[in-house]
RNA sequence: GCGGGUGUAGUUCAAUGGUAGAACGGCAGUUUUCCAAACUGCAUACGAGGGUUCGAUUCCCUCCACCCGCUCCA
């Protein structure tokens, strides 16, 4: 992380464009100060220098301070003399005085901060002068004086802005994760880091899963979980904290290699067709069909909770952004209120979750550094192996080392030779004749506090009203999906003060207590009532009125119930409740 | 991290170097009351710490929080 000093604005060390120029360096600057001032101090130094008590101090001091009656002045000279003189005699302290004023007049007005820029070629050295006289200005230097100016020209430097051409303060790493102290000492030893991410707790157990709940590849483990990390700016509500929740699916599928070895060939899902339904999957399916089937399911999911189609956005990782080791990564995105447009006007959205195609990074990493064997054996591999023709199985096996051989140079520990990684490629290859591989791994991985702001913020919905004696009122309804409601109904008695009506309206909450989140309210007018429940979301309301205790006779044991989104009214029989309920919210 | 702004009740907004008000909301009550009805009563606030002052919510300083912009988004 590299800043330019004087916009703040910040660059990766790393991505710097070159440049070539001609570069203008200062030691510093200090103040001009004006020929008035300097007249004026120079007469009341004189002048104090006459009063001196007698003509010894005089001529001392006089020689002294010769250098400032004349030639060029500024607060950085004046400032040497008043230190020079601190333990003179107390005779000259009239002088340090008029010394001290000047010095003090113009104090902090210096700057000893070096500061270069680069310009383009041909450009006056006026416009250098310029950027670093706002520089030292920045730095508190009013009249800025600028010190010791070098002009050198450079060749394809990355020490410069690429925008403002000021030269970047030293590279400094930008902390990302939270490091504390475990127990009571703080030391050394004991420095841990919260982690960044919550994954790495499947990989570390992903061969207990295997062995203990008896799967077999394709399967995933999901978590959810804390994580932290050392945002720059945690902004909008919390959509970016330092301290956040995911969720994370580490779906574990087979090579392609191994698809190709089993069935001949890998199946191709083509482009989903969002209206139908998410194809079964395949066992013939290799990385690409299962990335989409995951991106397509997330998006299912979203659709599930009240996240409508229109209401989401992609975006396909370039190459660029890619991590190295990452084949492709599907973003999904929310377009919340605060999302930025582009040139054209579109809301693109800000990232809910990123569904990522990781190849064998993982699981590898861990087997390596930890030296555990995070390999699972394919018997259906094994045998169709050694049916395949020599050709196929060469071509495979190519592919495979190939592979391996790539990941491992890439990921090289500083140790290892060219020759110890081919080697152990060639036995990592040799391993699918006995059915043994590192499965592939697609991670979709989601920000939980996210999701609940775009539920939120998908949910918001303001009307305003205006009653017959011309009063407006603006009403906030959450819309939320049924399922994603804190409370699922609201129940009320239609009058508090009548105890037949109370004591139903509470038989009917404990019905369904224990079946969903219920709301008992019987403070206020009903309409007031519905007006609560409306503002936190909840999608339906259940009257007990007279009819219900039977005023008539054929209403008996029904219940008004009310929708949240329209206010429409419709009577339910009371024993047909819960699984009406049921049937919404689930 | 930089620049600017704002901090008074749950919310929106007043006033004040000496007792901090309102509206809406909340709570309790009256009322056969189905979309924030009416009436009665009650409770609730000066972001924190220093300083100036007889006395500070008000003036000054520091900190903190929030908002906007820049930045960041590995």
């Amino acid at each position: 992380m590299r800043e330019c000093p004087l916009t703040k604005k910040r660059v990766r060390a790393d991505q710097v464009e070159p440049q070539s120029g001609t570069v203008f360096s200062y030691s510093g600057a200090t103040s001009t100060v004006s020929d008035k001032d300097v007249s004026a101090f120079r007469f009341d130094l004189a002048d104090t220098i006459s009063k001196l008590p007698n003509d010894d101090l005089k001529a001392r001091a006089g020689i002294e301070a010769g250098d400032l009656l004349a030639g060029e002045l500024n607060a950085a000279k004046v400032s040497a003399f008043f230190f020079q003189w601190r333990d003179s005699s107390e005779e000259l302290h009239p002088v340090r005085r008029v010394l001290d004023k000047f010095k003090r007049t113009h104090e902090g007005k210096e700057s000893s901060e070096r500061f270069a820029v680069l310009l383009p070629t041909g450009k006056p050295p006026e416009s250098a002068h310029k950027i670093a006289q706002e520089f030292y200005q920045s730095r508190g230097v009013k009249t800025p004086g600028l010190l010791n100016e070098k002009i050198g020209k450079i060749e394809n430097s990355t020490d410069f802005h690429p925008e403002s051409g000021v030269e970047l303060t030293e590279a400094r790493p930008f902390n990302l994760m939270f490091k504390t102290y475990v127990g009571p000492v703080e030391s050394e030893d004991s420095i841990a880091y919260l982690r960044p991410e919550t994954a790495q707790a499947i990989f570390a157990q992903f061969k207990n899963v295997l062995d203990t709940a008896r799967q077999k590849v394709p399967f995933g483990i999901g978590q959810i979980g804390k994580a932290f990390r050392n945002e720059v700016t945690p902004r909008n509500f919390i959509f970016r904290s330092r301290e956040f929740e995911q969720m994370e699916l580490e779906f574990f599928i087979k090579p392609d290699e191994v698809i190709e070895a089993i069935h001949g060939s890998v199946a191709t899902l083509g482009t989903l067709d969002p209206k139908s339904k998410t194809p079964e999957p395949q066992p013939n399916w290799g990385w690409e069909s299962w990335h989409q089937y995951w991106v397509e399911e997330r998006v299912r999911f979203y659709e599930g909770i009240g996240l409508s189609r229109d209401t989401l956005g992609f975006h396909h990782q370039t190459p660029e952004e890619l991590a190295h080791y990452a084949r492709a990564c599907t973003d999904i995105l929310f377009k919340f209120p605060f999302s930025k447009k582009d040139e054209q006007g579109n809301v693109k959205g800000d990232e809910l979750e990123g569904i990522a195609a990781r190849g064998d990074f993982d699981l590898s990493q861990h087997q390596r550094f930890s030296g555990k064997p995070m390999t699972v054996f394919d018997e259906e591999l094994r045998a169709a192996w050694g049916k395949l023709p020599k050709e196929k199985s060469d071509t495979l096996w190519k592919r495979y080392y190939d592979h391996r051989k790539n990941y491992l140079t890439k990921c090289a520990k500083p140790d290892e030779t060219a020759e110890q990684i081919s080697q152990q490629a060639t036995e990592d290859a040799n391993g699918l004749a006995k059915g043994v591989y590192i499965p592939h791994v697609i991670e979709p991985s989601a920000g939980v506090d996210r999701l609940i702001l775009a539920l939120i913020a998908n949910a918001f919905s303001e009307e305003t009203k205006t009653d017959d004696k011309g009063k407006s009122e603006t009403t906030v309804t959450l819309k939320f999906h049924p399922r994603v409601a804190p409370f699922k109904a609201g129940i009320f008695p239609l009058l508090k003060n009548k105890p037949e009506l109370v004591k139903k309206a509470q038989a009917v909450r404990d019905l369904l207590r224990p079946w969903m989140n219920v709301y008992y309210d019987e403070a206020g007018s009903i309409g007031k009532r519905y007006a609560r429940q409306d503002e936190i979301g909840t999608p339906f309301c259940v009257t007990i009125d007279f009819d219900t205790l039977g005023e008539k006779p054929e209403l008996l044991d029904t219940v008004t119930l009310r929708y949240r989104d329209d206010g429409k009214q419709e009577r339910l029989k009371i024993s047909e409740l819960r699984d009406w309920l049921l049937a919404k919210v689930r």
